[in-house]
DNA sequence: TATGAATGAGGGTTCATTCAT
DNA sequence: GATGAATGAACCCTCATTCAT
């Protein structure tokens, strides 16, 4: 059946994010996500080619997502401090599905194998370029209407968007807050 | 002789900085790691008992330079927003060798293996813990006398952290040009 | 119907035919079997218990061609060197046919594995007797009547069935032959 | 040591021949292989880089020692019958470490694996070349002599180098009696 | 002390065979 | 009967660690 082929794939791509976060690529197994997900080994195979695909997959779902939030916000007819507050506001709603798109955007990720490098290149490289210029655009915007200061744009993308990854570490610190005071911060830190 | 010992190691821990660095904790193997010290494979475990432990010690070290750091600033007669700023510019200047703590702080880094879980748990995150209640005093001290707006000093000293960290994403980052105005961004962001 | 049943069959030891003899035994997958047949994989099995049934079928299919071939000409009325002289035609005229016989006497492939060989034992090794014991009856009869010299039936027999497994190499070294040449070389050889 | 290293790879070819021989390239496996030789299983990947370069190295071996022997006698200042006898005589001597090379030498082993066929081509097929032309030039030599009949001197290699390898079909075989026989039929076969 | 060959547990992947539909 | 997804044993190979020299 379609359905289930479908959600064998979703528990594969579920375990393995999980024991991928929690353990990092290297650490897990296949025989482990297997267990994990109560199948045997070789099925993952039918779904994945290797275990360095699961992981790609993973992180390609991951950016999708994000790329379209951001296409989205950045269409909106509004300020651009608003769309500012609205991709932190959504970045806090979506934080537990964000949580796998934040530990997946760390530097250290890119270098997970050498053979890996090449899909990177071809497939993961280009949707991060994709997001960073997404957020560039609203802060080209933002300068140009003079709602934020006038930074270097690429500046600020990465400032934001490290400062989104931020967000995840509050558990770790017992910190409890919304996003609010983090937004705050961040756009009186950018105005005019 | 004491100096060779004293060398040997110390290139060892070089080489493996690098290679962690570039390639990643597992990437990494003990071969590699001998070749490129051009020592023999045996040698390394005179000097370290397990490809983890050099991990670790890289580890502490780099968190011993940091706290060094904070702690001589804190302690300095200045304005907070002024220790802040200090810390900064000395993250600036270091940046080259900082790119090493930074790779090391990533918390995917916490999670490298099952066995290296409980030395980082005895050895490691008392100095994480060290350097965020350093950071977090400055900034209390800075609420308290009005430098900075009343967030809490928890969230402030995570953002303060993670925001050094932003500034080695790049490796195109302008350091003078780009890193003043990052300070001037986060002291704009949390003063009064 | 029966007519697909054994169609079906068919099909799969034509396509395994010419698969075993491409690639060998065991780089030839049952996967690749099914879809060279375009049935399903599982099909396979309705049809025969294992992959190495296929191939002792075909050894046992090929092995009863040449021993019927060898019958028939053994009791024909005529001089043994006519019987030999027709056996090699016959060959030729099947080589390509033949071709998948000679791959499979070899040897090499009595060594399949560890457990066929158990079947080879009763169900094979007969067979080769067989078609050995036909030949040097053969063989026997010509020196009896003085057709070929005073050789060791054995010894004829094995060359002369080496000998007609050396004409499928022809192809391979560009020998553009129809087996006279072979075929008076060795009755010249044997003659008395 | 030096002595010992060669001694260890020797150790690891001598049973590896012996097991590819007994059961195949596929079924033999590098654990057993390692077992036999009382050594560990990655011992042998510190003298081969796959199982397939044990397999390549033995080829090559074998091909090199024939090589040699034909190299010799067709230099030699003497009638090419007695060049061929000489092969022959050759031969027999050394049936049992012939033995390894015949069973090398068949089609079936050209098709051990899709990913030694390049090898095979680069490393195996000029050798294998280099065989048959040395045997042709033999037998070219002794057709212009008027000591072969004028048959195609390709035939008549391939033919020969055949021959060669039924001998070693029979594990029964009369080195003696049936050597000097086989070497009879062949040469009167051809003769003028 | 330094070496690097030897070890063997463990991992990713394949594929003959089974089984639910 | 036919299908092809699921299974898991088995294999090749890697690499951290040990140990004889």
């Amino acid at each position: 059946m379609k359905k289930d082929r479908e959600k064998i794939k979703e528990k594969i791509l579920q375990v393995a994010e999980e024991m991928f976060i929690k353990k990092g690529f290297f650490p897990t197994t296949v025989d482990e996500i297997a267990k994990q997900a109560k199948i045997a080994k070789g099925t993952i195979y039918l779904y994945f080619p290797t275990k360095e695909s699961i992981y790609l997959t993973l992180f390609e779902e991951k950016l999708k997502i994000g790329i379209e939030i951001l296409q989205k916000v950045k269409n909106m007819p509004i300020d651009p401090r608003e769309k500012i507050s609205l991709i932190f506001d959504d970045w806090f709603s979506k934080i537990k599905k964000a949580k796998g798109l934040a530990n997946f955007l760390t530097l250290e990720n890119i270098n997970i194998s050498p053979k890996i490098i090449l899909l990177l290149r071809k497939k993961i490289h280009p949707k991060i370029r994709k997001i960073f210029l997404l957020v560039k655009e609203i802060f080209r915007e933002g300068i140009e209407k003079k709602s934020f200061k006038n930074y270097d744009s690429k500046l600020l993308s990465v400032v934001f968007l490290h400062l989104l990854q931020t967000t995840l570490l509050f558990p770790s610190f017992n910190i409890k807050e919304d996003g609010k005071n983090l937004k705050e911060i961040f756009l009186k830190g950018v105005e005019r």
